[in-house]
DNA sequence: CGTATCATAGAACAAAAGTTCAAAGCCCAT
DNA sequence: ATGGGCTTTGAACTTTTGTTCTATGATACG
C-alpha cells in the first residue's frame, strides 16, 4: 500500500500541524515551541521538538535553528504576500477630450481604492496604477464601462503594445496598439473589424502602456 | 503647517521602519529588537525600544508586549497569502459549435496552469475555474483572443449576470447577459450597439457564470 | 544661566524560547 | 523473554529576546 506522507503522520503530529496553521491564521507569525505545546496538548517541549523534527524530515516544514518562531511552513500552494501587489485606482478613463490621468504621488499615497493582483499577472509593479473605464466610448478597444485598466507609467512602449495615446490634433485620448513607422504612428484598434489609422508621431503623446484589463461582472 | 505622520519621523525611525519591511519581505516574520538594532544601525536595544514606542504612538505599528517578534506592522495595503486564490486554467473557450468545457475533478487536481487572483476580486473561490478565449468570435462579448475568462460552476445565475449559454437549437455556446422573461430567455450582448435576442428557456443551457475577465497585453 | 525636554549610550536584568539528555515506557519481531 | 527500535517524561541548560534604569549629551527656551 502506498501511503502518502500525510497518512503516516501520527495523531500528535497532525494536531501540531493544524495548530500551527490555525495559529498563523490568527497571528501572522509562527508559534513558539511552548505555544505549540499547550495549543496542541503536548506534554513537554522536548516532545514538541521531537515531533517537529519528524515533520521536518517529512518535508512538511522547515525551521530556522535557534531562532524564536523559526518555523517555516512548507505549503507550495501558499502564495506569499510579496506575490501580491496592490495597485491604486487613481481615476477614470473616458477616451474623450481629456488626457488619461496619471497619478501624482500625493493622491497615490492616500488613495483608498486599490486593486490586488498577483505579481505573476503584472510583473514588476513599479509605476503601475489603475483606472476605471467610464462610458461606452472604448468598446472598440474591447473595454467596457466599469472595466479596470492597469497602466504602467513611464513604460517604454514597444511596437504592438496596447497604450493610452493622447492625440494633440484631436484633443482626445484613445487606447490603441501602437506601431512606429518612421515618423508616423500606426494606431490599431483591438477590434479587428476596424481599420488601423495613422498619425504624425509629433501629434501623439503616449501616456502609458496598458498592462492588463480586468472586468468584474 | 500640517505635517503628516510620515514627515515627522526621525531618520533612525525611518531606517527602522524600512528595515522592518525589508526583513519581513525576506523572512515572513517580524525581526527581533536586536535584529532591528543591527539591521538599522542603532546603537543599543534600548534605543530601538525607544523608537518603537514612538512609532507605536504614530500608529505606524503595534506590538504584542513581551512576545518575541511581536511586531505588527500597520499596513492596510499589505495583503495576506490567504487572500490569494489559485484558479486552474482548464481549457479554452471558443464560442463555437461545442459547449464550454467544465472541469472534471481529475484534470482540475493535476492542472498545471493556474492564475492567481486576489480574493477581493472573485469572492468565494468555490467552483471557480478559468478558460482561455480562442479566436475572435467573442468580440461582441468584448472578449479578445487570449483573454482569460473566470467562470463559476454551479452558480445560480441571476438576471443580468454574464453567463456562458449553450444554445441547443443552434448547437453553439455564447457569452451573454441573461434575463429570464417568462419561459423565454433574453440574451443581451455586452456590446451595446448590438441588439438583444430571445430564445426559449428550454433550448438554452446555462453553463456557468462569468465572474471576471482578465486581459494581459 | 537654569531647566525642561528630547535623544543616546551602556549595561544589567527578567522572561521567553530553543535545545539537550538520561532514564523510562511501549511495542513487536526474533 | 528479550533486545532494539520507537516514543515519552521531566528537567536542566543555553541562548535569545524583551524590558528597564541610570547616566550622559544636546537643544531649546524663558
Amino acid at each position: 500500500m502506498d501511503k502518502t506522507a500525510i497518512e503516516q503522520l501520527s495523531e500528535p503530529q497532525q494536531k501540531i500541524l493544524s495548530f500551527i496553521n490555525q495559529y498563523m491564521e490568527q497571528n501572522d507569525i509562527p508559534p513558539t515551541i511552548r505555544e505549540i505545546q499547550h495549543g496542541a496538548g503536548i506534554s513537554s517541549t522536548s516532545m514538541v521538538s521531537y515531533h517537529l523534527k519528524a515533520l521536518e524530515r517529512a518535508q512538511l516544514l522547515n525551521r530556522r535553528e535557534r531562532r524564536s518562531r523559526g518555523l517555516i511552513v512548507n505549503e507550495p500552494r501558499r502564495a506569499h504576500s510579496r506575490d501580491i501587489v496592490a495597485i491604486p485606482i487613481v481615476g477614470v478613463i473616458t477616451c474623450g477630450a481629456e488626457p488619461v490621468p496619471t497619478p501624482d504621488p500625493d493622491t497615490l499615497a492616500e488613495s483608498e481604492n486599490v486593486i490586488h493582483l498577483a505579481r505573476s499577472l503584472v510583473g514588476n509593479a513599479d509605476g503601475l496604477y489603475a483606472l476605471e473605464a467610464k462610458g461606452d466610448s472604448m468598446i472598440d478597444a474591447l473595454i467596457n464601462d466599469g472595466d479596470i485598466v492597469i497602466m504602467q507609467r513611464n513604460a517604454d512602449v514597444k511596437n504592438g503594445d496596447l497604450a493610452a495615446v493622447f492625440l494633440l490634433d484631436r484633443n482626445e485620448s484613445t487606447l490603441k496598439r501602437v506601431y512606429k513607422e518612421g515618423r508616423r504612428l500606426k494606431l490599431k484598434p483591438e477590434n479587428p473589424t476596424l481599420k488601423p489609422f495613422y498619425v504624425e508621431a509629433r501629434h501623439a503623446q503616449i501616456q502609458g502602456r496598458v498592462v492588463c484589463v480586468i472586468r468584474r461582472t
